[in-house]
DNA sequence: TTGGACATACGAAGGTCTTAGTATCTACTC
DNA sequence: GAGTAGATACTAAGACCTTCGTATGTCCAA
């Protein structure tokens, strides 16, 4: 039955989505106890102690974060930065939803309504600076 | 125990994975039958017919696509568009990801690598078209 | 009308994910 | 040393996903 969670012959790319949710908090907390993320979910997420326990162990077997003893409780860090996990979530996303294009993804976003002018010129900004880099 | 699959009380919002390998194929196609998808696939990926139906068949209950028969075959044709459902799908991940600023996604995206010169010009087209727009 | 080719419907196996209960461990206190 | 509080480990239930086999249905030709 429980044959899997030993070894993980296809090595876990991404995380699910209560596993987002953690690594979430552990991002902005830098690091933290089973107790400390729970205290920063939602109040009315209602999670069982045991539960977030649980979630942060196969987290650590995932090698999304690693823990170290420090009392008697364990403190859970990211092993995977914010920005890479981002990247990696987007070359995935282009990939499977934008025919491997990132420009259509970023035109998508664009055109879409909910960005405000500040944003759009902080985009052209970058794109600005960026292609100077380029031309070097 | 199979008490679900009949009503859903909860919307489904998002595509699986095959579920979207499969409305890939359906958008390219405008539509099709079970065969016609199937034939799209890679050839490695050696899928049974009935699993193919199986597939089509859950989508059009989460009212993905609807399906006419056209003689004994069921011809399925996709209910979301492309773009409506890349829209929905970047603005879910600029939610649970990008702190809700669609920007910061954008900034990923330029910032990393595999962006041609040319894509980036594009963009930076396209945003001073947009940036144009508003100021009407 | 019977057989065959091809289609759909259903059920089930095996996997992962989420959640939580129960058992166990550890350290401190009285 | 026994008890208690708080932590971790284990087990399991229930939901959903992917895949496919088997059963059933339909149409056409000989």
């Amino acid at each position: 039955m429980a044959v899997c969670s030993m070894r993980q012959k296809k090595k876990v790319e991404f995380l699910t989505e209560v596993e987002l949710e953690f690594m979430t908090e552990l991002w902005a907390l830098g690091e933290g106890s089973v107790r400390d993320v729970l205290a920063q979910l939602a109040p009315e997420r209602n999670l069982a102690y045991t539960s977030a326990a649980t979630i942060l162990r196969i987290m650590e077997q995932k090698n999304f974060v690693t823990s170290e003893k420090r009392g008697k409780t364990f403190v859970y860090k990211p092993m995977l930065a914010k920005d890479a996990y981002q990247s990696k979530t987007l070359r995935d996303l282009s990939d499977k939803l934008f025919d491997g294009t990132p420009a259509t993804m970023v035109a998508r976003l664009v055109s879409d309504q909910g960005m405000s002018e500040e944003a759009l010129e902080e985009i052209r900004a970058l794109l600005d600076r960026r292609l100077k880099e380029n031309d070097n």
